[in-house]
DNA sequence: CCGGATCCGTATAGATACTG
DNA sequence: CAGTATCTATACGGATCCGG
């Protein structure tokens, strides 16, 4: 990883991507059982899906937890950290809503 | 590029990537000539920084001005769309200040 | 010289089918 | 239902070359 002088250099590694803040943005109203989650992500593939939340997971943005039941159910919701991206991804939403035309 | 019910999509699709943002928030200062612009991104290479700055013009984003001199002279700048970021940018730097350890 | 275009090898993303 | 395996397509990095 580059290293780079402003702090802004580490929150793009953390949630610089495509799928990153969607994920964290459709979490912000509450917990989410997998394939809901997933299914809220129009356009994902179910790799990109599994490798995503596990880095974020990694990263300390979200919790995982696996209910021992059958069918298997999964569910991931925003941890503290997660949380405090709150603000950002709202901007970044209204910013699109400002822009977005139809 | 998927359809999403949310604008936020359409924020991601525009500056969504890992140096789209690092660019915009240098030009926050106003504009730079290319070469100096690349060396403040660090990592980035000559052919990324290029094509970036490219998507973000023809997305309305930056300007820019080339100087009919020699040797060449390129300049970047922001539009108003551009500037109309400048708070998820300062917002995301200030994150990344607090958590960015070292 | 500076900005950036091109070429090629590698790495990452994406689609689909499959397993417990 | 959640996640993995596999295969293909695309994106990326680095070196090199080119025009002004």
């Amino acid at each position: 990883m580059s290293k780079n002088n402003c702090p802004l250099h580490y929150t793009l590694n953390l949630i610089g991507t495509k799928w990153k803040p969607l994920i964290l943005f459709h979490l912000l109203e509450g917990p989410l059982r997998s394939g809901v989650l997933q299914k809220k992500i129009s356009g994902i593939s179910n790799k990109m899906f599994t490798q995503t939340v596990r880095e974020l997971e990694q990263d300390g943005l979200i919790a995982r937890e696996v209910f021992p039941v059958v069918p298997p159910k999964v569910e991931y919701s925003l941890t503290d950290k997660g949380k405090s991206l709150e603000n950002i991804l709202r901007n970044m939403d209204e910013w699109g809503a400002t822009f977005y035309k139809d």
